[in-house]
DNA sequence: CCTTGACCTTCCAGCAACTGGAAGAGCGAT
DNA sequence: ATCGCTCTTCCAGTTGCTGGAAGGTCAAGG
């Protein structure tokens, strides 16, 4: 089937196919008028991807949950090693964003947001200069 | 100062700093010979820039915050707009990985881990092909 | 006076993972 | 033949830096 009816079935863009093709993680068959041919193990390796990126992982683990994926003698270590990581991952960056939302609400909460000019969100900001320690950290 | 300095005193590094002059943030002075010559109010600015930064806020945050700073006569209410905003894609961002973490820690919880295939984390992503709906969705 | 070494300069390339757009074929229907 | 849609390739841009190469500057030591 062409690149179209490839991304309805999978339900990504076109052109996120073509650059799947591109770093070689689902490469097509060729029809002699250049058009790629996707088969329907083409699609679900696809509708495989698509399932992992929106669960967070990256274009190489996706790579290294394909191959695994293809492997019928793979170890099931091997998947949950490569799914725990992320998850480590992931839990990392909510920690990084759960301490920046802290900080935040609380200077939100406490900024009057009227029209005069003082306002203790840029004075936290400002003040920073003076070697402050404060609490977030960046990921 | 020359670079070196200001990047010791406001915690950025020195490749950093160019940038933020590349892209008109912080634009110091320059000697006679072509080094950059930072002032104490560029190096202030530069500790508010890497503060803010390490709340997560945006380049182009920066730059209105950092004007907002300069203007005298700012409204308090425009500093806690962009910071409100700035925390609701933080909290948005928060809830993506929460549904991700969450389907992660059931599928890892449930994966036996051993050397034998099966394995319900590449059961899930496989089985995406056949249109189930699941719980997470991309940012 | 010359060299060494630490600094400074510019520019170019690359990371992740696409996304947009231009220019040009191919294809089915009218 | 022409319309309109899909397909092709290639190039550039996004975000916020980071690394490296090639070369200039400067203070100190021999």
């Amino acid at each position: 089937m062409n690149i179209g009816e490839a991304a309805e079935r999978s339900g990504l863009p076109a052109k996120t196919i073509r650059y799947y093709e591109d770093i070689a993680l689902v490469v097509p068959a060729r029809r002699m008028n250049g058009y790629r041919d996707y088969s329907d193990a083409d699609v679900h390796r696809l509708a495989f991807i698509h399932r992992a990126r929106d669960l967070g992982f990256g274009i190489e683990s996706c790579r290294k949950l394909l191959d695994l994926y293809t492997d019928r003698a793979r170890a099931s270590a091997d998947v949950k090693r490569v799914a725990r990581q992320h998850l480590e991952d992931i839990e990392l960056k909510m920690r990084t964003l759960e301490g920046m939302a802290t900080t935040l609400r609380h200077l939100v909460d406490n900024c009057r947001g009227d029209n005069r000019p003082d306002c203790p969100i840029i004075d936290d900001l400002a003040n920073a200069a003076a070697g402050d320690d404060r609490t977030t950290k960046r990921p």
